[in-house]
DNA sequence: CGGGTGGTTGATACTTATCAATGGCTGTGG
DNA sequence: CCACAGCCATTGATAAGTATCAACCACCCG
């Protein structure tokens, strides 16, 4: 595993300190709900050094990996390029930005929209869930994750998105999204490669939950959760934040929270991983990416 | 069960006999590779009446089902409509079609292609394989579907399709496609219509494999497929074609072969469904769906 | 007629779920 | 500040669900 950046991490519970507020809302935003913040059990404070591999003229950590702003839809990039390097009917978005807080739901799964959602900051997850109380969680959202292209069209969701811990997140209105994609065929393209990856990451979860084994199921979960986390430059030398209950994983995994936590166990003992205060470290990276049978 | 039609099904084995070649092929499109029908164990001619959801003037029974259909992009349909009422752009797309017998793999999954495939007439299945053998199928194609909305944006499949029975597969040249759809915003919002229910589908999947019984998987899975063929108005009655074998069932849900072969034994003894000679009949439609545990 | 594929069945093993009890931690309210 | 409630992690005992193995049969096709 590339480890990208060293950081400050571990630093428990400051209550309801979060770093978060310092995602940029341009004045000429409307930031419609803005939540107090609620107890979270502890959450690692947000105070890292910025990355080579990114801006530091807007503050927010993971905008190299933002969809939003490689697509030059994000308001922090927006202030910093020149006006002449913007395509000339850029529109005026109608964009929100709200705080939610830890444990939350975000969408409701019938819940009609106007709004595309972007996460700009924390962990956020989607699920269905039957009526029975068994779910099936779709996938989690780190920063700059679209929680689905399908809201591009669809003004209804067909998932639960609840916030993991804190969570910034962007509210694009969908038909100024929409009418400006549809203009601008080399964006509607970006935007398509992601939907692209959400498909290639649909195929491989079917995969996980038909075909293999609870061992490598929980391995590859943590393999792509750190994956993701390095091309966002926040893992911390091979240790990441990771805020899952192991209810997430089993969840995820379509297991047990309890087998979960002998897998999880069994793990810890062989020295593959670490668990301790909301952070995970990966000890034998080759051993886990063995029993994770990656790629 | 809506039952749309009723039709001639039941004709045991007429060798290679194919009414498959009744797929217009008009003669401006090369055919470039129309390999020998080869032996497929026990086929049902396809000697449909033509129900009245359908145009009868092209002789393909699924057309209005299909997306390309749909798009004005079947030649069958093109053939039909004055011209008058054709996009005045409409392109000359390249396109072939082709016949490939039962059980050939069609597309690779790193296979390099410039064309978006179109199945119009069979069944097919496109999967997953793992380098040990396990397999998990994403996704059974019946007449008219997209293989995958994926690729129109790109030339490797990512996964493997196989034909089930003999399969009639058109080809449209990916770059064509492509131009006239991102030309055509209305016609690339029908299109994304296809993305995003190939979404939907592939998040119940996961919600199929991660947290359902082994039974109502495969109830759910006779019933999606009930459900489709009905839309497509090849449905007999309660009785349906069923080229699947136990293998393929046992793929789609992530079970083994044997267990598939209890269940289904289990579920004729209970009433619900009969199997034979490549045709399912659902016996006991009420309780099938409470199996099913559907909507 | 023979070979191969696919369906069927029973015995057994393994994986994972379920149940139950315990203890730690966190946030709450007195 | 303390006690308590609730959530979460942990562990062991047991049960259920599904896989594996093996054998056999039926059928189709060459």
């Amino acid at each position: 595993m590339a480890i990208s950046t060293a950081q400050e991490m571990e630093q428990p519970q400051n209550g309801n300190e979060f770093d978060i507020e310092r995602a940029v809302i341009p004045s000429e935003y409307t930031a419609d709900e803005v939540p107090a913040v609620a107890q979270p059990r502890q959450m690692h404070a947000e105070k890292l050094p910025q990355p080579d591999n990114v801006d530091s003229a807007h503050g927010l950590l993971s905008c190299s990996a933002c969809t939003a702003y490689e697509l030059g839809l994000c308001a922090a990039k927006r202030k910093k390029v020149a006006e002449a390097d913007w395509p000339d009917d850029m529109p005026a978005f109608t964009s929100t930005v709200h705080t939610i807080p830890a444990r939350r739901t975000i969408c409701h799964p019938k819940e009609w929209s106007e709004f595309v959602p972007i996460i700009c900051q924390g962990w956020a997850v989607s699920s269905i869930a039957l009526p029975n109380g068994r779910r099936q969680i779709l996938s989690f959202h780190l920063s700059g994750d679209f929680v689905s292209t399908t809201s591009l069209l669809q003004p209804t969701l067909g998932r639960t998105v609840e916030a993991i811990t804190a969570v910034t997140c962007r509210r694009l209105k969908r038909s100024d999204l929409k009418a400006y994609l549809f203009a601008h065929p080399d964006l509607l393209e970006k935007f398509a490669r992601t939907w692209i990856e959400e498909r290639t990451q649909a195929d491989q979860l079917a995969l996980d939950l038909g075909r293999r084994t609870s061992e490598e199921s929980i391995a590859r979960l943590i393999m792509h959760l750190a994956e993701r986390l390095v091309k966002r430059g926040t893992m911390n030398g091979a240790t990441m934040e990771f805020p899952l209950r192991q209810r997430h994983i089993a969840d995820a995994t379509g297991l047990t929270p309890v087998h979960v936590n002998k897998v999880l166990g069994a793990f810890q003992r062989a020295g593959l991983i670490e668990i301790g205060s909301r952070s995970l470290t990966i000890v034998n990276e080759a051993e886990l990416r063995r029993a994770a049978d990656w790629r």
